[in-house]
DNA sequence: GTATGATATTAGG
DNA sequence: CCTAATATCATAC
């Protein structure tokens, strides 16, 4: 269990979200981890799915711009077509369903979310699970569980609440589970502006990137791409709407309302998975 | 109103 | 190439 958690990279990939710019060789990023090259590069490999080498590589002005170029297709093609295809983590089909501005200002009123909190391969998570669908997928931060479960209270302050570990469990092992398969249902309650910019995420497949930018435009509003910033750093569906995909027109990485070490790791995970899937 | 961002673009060195 | 100013817009207060 513990060494399917990525905080045994999490200094690692601090460092290299610092240094990734850079271009540094295997032997100077091992040296930060202060473990041997031959080591971290075993390690690193087993866990990611790809060796340090290629995930600075994916990294790196080059790999990003061709990846935001990927992207702006993407955007362009789903805003002339609508919603076409349907978003997938993996082998995981995502479904999802949007409050009404109406149902959104009644709070999640006559709504019942179970919820829990679990161990996950980025850290511990709250999941809160509707009649509806998924309506939360957060990581815990430094405020620790209770501030997470306050926060999600916040958002739909008159659902009721029940903590259910048992059944929040299940989905987390899908989510999570080396061996995927199925749907998953989402409940995305936000503003009318919130909503628009997560649906435009629901449609970037794993092997793009968009700008905050590039974001903005494709809803038509060009010119927010700040408020597109806080749009997507309120995200209450961590991976599933990939916010972590979303990176700066320059080519930085942009921030992570989870820590920057997070995102990087969740991008080298979907790396990962993307290599182990070309190749089977 | 005012201040504040997970930004973007431009101007000046 | 770099830093710094400034345009911009949804939120939170």
């Amino acid at each position: 269990m513990q060494d399917n958690n990525y905080k045994r990279f999490e200094a690692s990939l601090r460092w290299l979200s610092e240094h990734y710019d850079e271009q540094p060789s295997l032997s100077e990023i091992a040296a930060q981890s202060g473990v041997s090259e031959h080591h971290f590069q075993r390690q690193f490999k087993k866990w990611v799915g790809v060796s340090p080498k290629r995930f600075v590589e994916h990294l790196s002005v080059q790999h990003a711009r061709k990846l935001l170029a990927a992207g702006e297709s993407v955007l362009d093609a789903s805003f002339e077509t609508g919603l076409s295809s349907p978003s997938r983590l993996h082998d995981l089909f995502i479904r999802h369903e949007a409050m009404t501005p109406g149902e959104y200002k009644l709070g999640g009123l006559g709504l019942t979310i179970r919820y829990g909190v679990h161990e996950s391969p980025f850290g511990e998570t709250l999941v809160g699970q509707s009649e509806r669908g998924l309506v939360t997928l957060v990581f815990i931060g430094a405020g620790g569980a209770p501030s997470a479960v306050a926060e999600m209270k916040k958002r739909l302050p008159k659902a009721e609440y029940l903590e259910d570990r048992l059944s929040t469990l299940q989905l987390v092992d899908k989510i999570f589970a080396p061996a995927w398969g199925g749907e998953l249902q989402l409940l995305l309650a936000g503003s009318p502006f919130q909503l628009s910019v997560w649906q435009a995420l629901l449609r970037l497949p794993m092997a793009a990137r968009c700008s905050y930018g590039q974001l903005a435009r494709s809803i038509d509003k060009s010119g927010a791409a700040r408020a597109v910033g806080t749009a997507v750093g309120t995200n209450p569906l961590a991976l599933l709407i990939p916010c972590h995909r979303v990176i700066r027109a320059d080519t930085g990485q942009g921030g992570y309302r989870w820590g920057l070490e997070r995102k990087l790791a969740i991008q080298a995970w979907e790396l990962g998975l993307g290599d182990s899937a070309a190749s089977s």
